[in-house]
DNA sequence: TGTACATCAGTGAACGCGCGTTCACTGATGTAC
DNA sequence: TGTACATCAGTGAACGCGCGTTCACTGATGTAC
């Protein structure tokens, strides 16, 4: 990532993998510098040379996933239905950098990479949204919808929080529960 | 809740009502007993007779939730836009149960309190969604979509992740956003 | 090509802190008689 | 009504632990000449 290989090869790197993986077992919130220390095989002050401290790291960490989910998210461009499924994939199969990025309280959401990498997922799928709707319907309130039904699904899915009865493939399961919304009749909405 | 009252007065709900007020401002990771004694003003040992760790205390806040989370869909029941309007209006309204309750790697999720409580839910759900969808639709998927849209974006909501375009009315944002959902064509789908 | 020096990633000891847990205790409440 | 006793919520000291941070250090790498 640019710091180059040191006496360890490099650390930085090193570190935000097992970040990653400490994650995954114990929660974003339960990573402590010194064990992630521990597992590379390093000394607990090393990390130092490479993160600020904590919030540094998994501010990384969210930047990393950010950038991961875009560049997914940019091979379905204009696909809001392959987006959708793109999305939910990545939360599942990243889920130590899904579950960083929408905890805000754990990292400097106000980085500049941060806001660079968010801002590019969102517009990516603005995007995909414009070009999938006809134009009568409210963009905006569509994109949220679309957001918040994947997003939704995969925070549950990875919650175990749904129904085994879904069957065990994702994609499809992803598919079908997209397509309701996708489907709909955009037919003026009455207000309130 | 039964454990009546002692010395403190009632220092089991006195814990759980602090509890809430910590996780709101740390997140339900960052909570110690220790912290939680020392805001209600008992010693540092005296959550032990009440609650056996931190697990058995954070189990407590998510069967609270749950429990509370089935009273609020309750007073709508049957109707699934009410129903979806109250579900991301208990998610902003009690942050640290909605927190806890989907951060299950916190608490005991075996509970048979939790379990019952939970189940409580997810029958108030499809219930709604019977009721609200034609008889050709699967139900199942349509209970998937419907929860994974108001989960969404009452999650995304509470993350500062959405645009600030949608104004601060939050039912109404809601409404909006889950009529996208419901005003689906149930149009066959395609397979795959 | 070789020597001398600067840089800086990584070391290891030391610090103070908050945590959970244990345990003998104290003292208020409730009950038996 | 009053005394004696049992119960148990809450106390406070003590323990061992892992944490982040600091800091003088060491030693490998890269560069100047």
């Amino acid at each position: 990532m640019g710091t180059g290989d040191y006496h360890h090869g490099d650390l930085r790197r090193a570190l935000l993998d097992v970040a990653v993986e400490v994650i995954a077992e114990v929660g974003a919130a339960g990573v402590s510098l010194r064990e992630l220390a521990r597992r590379v095989g390093v000394s607990h002050a090393a990390p130092a040379h490479h993160f600020a401290d904590k919030r540094g790291l998994l501010t990384a960490v969210a930047v990393e996933g950010y950038d991961r989910l875009a560049d997914t998210l940019a091979t379905a461009s204009g696909d809001l239905l392959a987006m959708g499924v793109a999305y939910v994939r990545f939360a599942v199969t990243y889920p130590a950098h899904f579950a960083v990025m929408f905890t805000p309280t754990l990292y400097h959401r106000d980085d500049p990479a941060v806001l660079a990498a968010s801002d590019r997922t969102r517009a990516l799928l603005h995007e995909a949204v414009g070009a999938t709707q006809p134009s009568t319907v409210d963009i905006e309130y569509t994109a949220v919808a679309a957001w918040s039904i994947v997003h939704g699904f995969a925070t549950l899915w990875s919650a175990g929080a749904l129904p085994t009865g879904l069957g065990t493939e994702l994609d499809v399961a992803t598919r079908s529960v997209i397509r309701l919304l996708l489907d709909a009749d955009p037919a003026p909405r009455r207000s309130t």
